[in-house]
DNA sequence: CAGTGGTCTAGACCACGAG
DNA sequence: TCGTGGTCTAGACCACTGG
């Protein structure tokens, strides 16, 4: 009988991966170069070839490799750097930093939408959404505000939920699942009434992140959330690259 | 990296996926509600079951699934939200906006670095690494501000190289790829330098990116990159998920 | 046209962990 | 303990696309 590797339980692609990422990074492959093509790295690494392709397209998928038929296998000239964020419900947030979560709900009405929204999710201007600003505190003090437009044509048993005691980030989660959506972050000084609803100052600097989700019956929901002063976000771990 | 136009010859996985992904939207299977087992989807669709395993697979990786050994495969009850970035080559992302490249090297000195830095990349305080601050341009004006520390234990070929010329940013993604990264946004009020080097006022609100990459030898760089007022940064595309 | 990656299959064994 | 997912294999055919 033939032994296992001694220590390691790394399924057979993780460990092809591991090797070509190490040859890579190391500079044994050099950028642009072609690399030996799957039936081959089969027979090095003794492994089926569908192992060995489950095993690069993992790398591909990290940027670290091109590939192409007919063309073959080569080191990615520009490593693509990808980041992987989760965004997280807001109260597990809260929660997991040890603080009571509570929310707030400041406004909600229906209102027709104002025509950089309506560019922005795609439906014409003047649109009537519905309309709510609430604040997420953490023991009390504020955690985040949201600024958000719902559209019942893309969530209809949505009329029926209450979010004057419901958090509408958990309905939605819950309720309206999304096939797309978009992400942006950016930076804004506190308005006034930002500052008054987190409780800081005019001009302060915010973390700015806005959300657009769409169904197939259009967008579902649209939302600016500006963070406390300071929050982060962050990615939990990354996979390899340039720079 | 783009998923195939949904017209054509779908492959076989990726139409399982969208079918149980439109299940799970349509409430056709409920949050944490347990679905058919691979063996009796592989039936249900006439696929192998490995078929069946990649495309389930494809789903927990984007959150909408739960997949335990023997307790079966669930529908997730939190859909976890998961956004991919794609961090470009400064030089690539000012020529897609059809703007002309240079850049400017500020600073460039031996130094000991500051607890906070030394904190974060996990190097002894005060030890000495190499401190640079450059100033990215699109047709002459400031595109992102970046203040960096790289470290030459790290990245030894790095002491030949010369960043008053070289973008320091191209010459490590093509020079020393990471094997680690860990990447975090925040907002900050300019500070009197960022206001000067990216011709704006003290006090503007700027988009923060603290980036730090780690090899085996070491953290090789850390960088906080400060972006134009007004700047976006955002997701390509993402999967499904809920909210 | 032919080499290379893309994908699927049928079968197998293993590892985990719920019951 | 034993059902379920995790992974691998050997072989096959197909779809691109470079030469």
């Amino acid at each position: 009988m033939i032994d296992k590797p001694a220590g390691s339980t790394s399924p057979k692609a993780q460990h092809i991966a591991s090797e070509v990422r190490r040859r890579i990074v190391e500079h044994e492959w050099r950028q642009g170069e072609r690399i030996p093509d799957e039936a081959d790295l089969a027979i090095e690494f003794d492994a089926a070839r569908a192992t060995v392709n489950k095993a690069l397209q993992l790398l591909a998928g990290e940027g670290l490799l091109d590939r192409r038929r007919r063309a073959g296998t080569r080191v990615a000239i520009d490593p693509v750097r990808k980041a992987t964020f989760t965004i997280s419900i807001v109260r597990e947030q809260v929660e997991q930093a040890g603080m009571a979560y509570s929310h707030r709900v400041f406004a909600q009405r229906k209102s027709p939408i104002p025509d950089d929204i309506a560019a922005r999710v795609g439906l014409p201007p003047g649109e009537v959404l519905v309309h709510m600003r609430a604040v997420h505190y953490g023991d009390g003090l504020p955690f985040q505000l949201e600024d958000r437009w719902l559209n019942p044509r893309a969530a209809p048993e949505l009329e029926k939920a209450d979010f004057w005691q419901l958090n509408a980030n958990e309905w939605l989660v819950r309720n309206a699942p999304y096939l797309r959506a978009e992400l942006a972050f950016s930076a804004e000084n506190a308005n006034r009434r930002d500052a008054r609803l987190l409780r800081t100052q005019l001009g302060q600097a915010l973390l700015i992140m806005h959300r657009t989700t769409w169904n197939d019956l259009g967008p579902i929901t649209t939302v600016r959330v500006a963070f406390q002063p300071g929050h982060f976000v962050g990615t939990e771990k990354t996979t390899a690259g340039g720079d």
